[in-house]
DNA sequence: GTCAAAAGTACCAGCGCTGTCAAATGAAAA
DNA sequence: TTTTCATTTGACAGCGCTGGTACTTTTGAC
């Protein structure tokens, strides 16, 4: 049988509810005594009882990641679950993975969800970084949330980082490369992530003097499929792109692979480059130049916000994480020939 | 404020022991008297408190996941995650995920895993499913665990499927491309993974009269950096195989791109397969051919299982799920020149 | 040395549920 | 019909902790 918080306080002479404090955090307690306490604490290898706690406290010391459906088994999800479980192993706190899927009946789940769960804090990856209705409704029950990437400054806790920026970055290196018809399988609508590296994709262009030209995007779906699909349009054309920017490294590949089947040399014919950096992006051959997206960071951080926010309510922060190119083998000058 | 037993005992017109039965599957409530309080339970969206319910049944309702490492970002954990998850979500039953490195402390890790979640029940991934401290342990604690590919038949549950026959099965269907000299980038050592898969290349060898040939077999430790060593010394051979089974798929993926660093075509040059199906499989140009294992399936399976140990102390169940090849476009018959 | 503020104690209720065990019920037996 | 006994249901304590109240002791400023 485990310890006890009584067990503690007869040890050190004190009573439960000073114990209590101590492993509360309240700071009503003298170094001296604190010092006592924690010494009896870990002599007797005492941990406090999860429910007892959260049932007397009224806190279940849960936070919750809600993501996507895991179908596509996405490594981005995984990234980020790592970040909040390492993030987590230093509180008291405790995560709670829900794949979700954000349906018409999206109230009534996320209430069900809520009821079984009652996690202090949520954390909400894109695209439900992006759901009005969503956040509107954690709003109503009060409940403290992170978001990852939102694009509505709705978020009063988000963790993002310049995509715009990095997308801007990478077509810049395209550029100066000397690619001056670069193609773009953009991501999905709605996702924040279409919008800003779009976005991006056009200021490189911009900056650089090249005329942007709509029929130079192909929308996808952030899929290998769609990827293929995408390079497979803009191989078609009569003056196909010297290289392509795909919005994420599974599409990436997705472009290879149509290069490929054509028998393209990536980058010889073709250069490509993805977003995310996800773990993919190493594997292939030539390995993927890409940006880094620091998954696992941006995990961490919106548990360490979204905690502090429990404690300080009125807290608002928007924190932007900082990424890194990643230059890789599947890109490079284009051929001379043109 | 959510509902309580109390108020839906209060509806029903019972007592709170009652609903409490209903909730819990005791058989000892009249069917009549069950209805009717599973009609109060839906009217009120009465959700139990976790807490509450643990904190009195001194039980946790959590069943906790122990992995390894997760810096390798490791595709098949997530696989096996997304099957516990999913598992979990048919049941009371939450899931605790863990990362955790097996270091000489071992015991010290466990137990305080252990007193700080309290887990009813375990799943160990490989390679922890091996570790007979780690397994003589939870006996000693008296806990209920499921191994995932255990090796050691000590574990009572244990969720597997049959690595040597799909080891000798996609070395067969090398050998039926025509393959003859057949190299093999094995795993770690310990790992059931490395006997298992090599005992199966063996075996294919065997059956086909083909000599076994230890040169052919290069050790490895499942990252694609030892798969891209193991196929430079393969290949750097007087007599370099023309296929290359890998013992998993970051391997393989590190074989492909050594022959690409080569000037190799894959497959017309060099045949390359590796094993397990994670996503990567699916991405790489050309797609690789391997074996795919059921992980998610596996990991629904070692929930149910271990959860019915729960009610049944004295089951052992030692599960083979069925796996598939799956045949892609990295394997073929060996150019015609030799 | 005085006194207010801070630090600590003692005590108890109660969080929401389940286990124990006794009581009520109902069906079979007499 | 009454008795018997298994089945079904209920009353109540208590799981381990925290919050609150009321009180005592210590600290440090003057």
């Amino acid at each position: 049988m485990p310890a006890r918080i009584e067990d503690v306080a007869a040890h050190a002479g004190v009573s439960t509810k000073t114990v209590s404090r101590v492993l509360n955090g309240h700071t009503t307690v003298r170094v001296k005594l604190r010092t006592r306490i924690e010494a009896s604490i870990r002599t007797l290898n005492y941990v406090p009882n999860p429910s007892a706690r959260s049932l007397a406290g009224n806190r279940s010391y849960l936070v919750a990641l809600l993501y996507d459906n895991p179908a596509a088994g996405s490594s981005y999800v995984m990234e980020l679950i790592v970040g909040v479980l390492q993030a987590c192993k230093e509180t008291p706190y405790n995560a709670v993975l829900h794949p979700f899927e954000a349906t018409e009946d999206l109230v009534a789940k996320i209430d069900g969800f809520v009821a079984q769960h009652r996690p202090d804090a949520l954390i909400l990856a894109p695209p439900h970084a992006n759901n009005a209705k969503l956040l509107q409704r954690l709003d109503e029950l009060e409940l403290r949330y992170a978001t990852i990437s939102s694009k509505s400054r709705q978020s009063p806790i988000d963790i993002s980082f310049d995509e715009r920026k990095a997308a801007a970055d990478i077509v810049g290196h395209l550029i100066s490369l000397g690619h001056r018809r670069i193609g773009h399988v953009a991501g999905l609508k709605g996702h924040g992530a279409h919008a800003w590296r779009l976005s991006g994709y056009r200021d490189a262009l911009r900056k650089a003097g090249i005329a942007y030209d709509e029929s130079l995007v192909i929308p996808g779906d952030f899929t290998f499929a769609s990827g293929m699909a995408g390079a497979k349009a803009l191989l078609n054309r009569r003056h196909p792109p010297t290289a392509i920017f795909a919005a994420n490294d599974d599409m990436a590949c997705g472009v290879m692979r149509e290069g490929y089947e054509r028998g393209l040399a990536v980058p010889g014919d073709l250069s490509v480059c993805g977003f995310d950096d996800t773990p993919v992006a190493l594997l292939v051959s030539p390995g993927l130049t890409t940006v880094h997206q620091p998954c696992r960071e941006m995990g961490r951080m919106a548990v360490e916000s979204v905690l502090q926010s429990i404690r300080e309510p009125d807290l608002q922060r928007h924190t932007r994480a900082p990424y890194e190119m990643r230059l890789r083998a599947s890109t490079a000058a284009p051929a001379k020939k043109r």
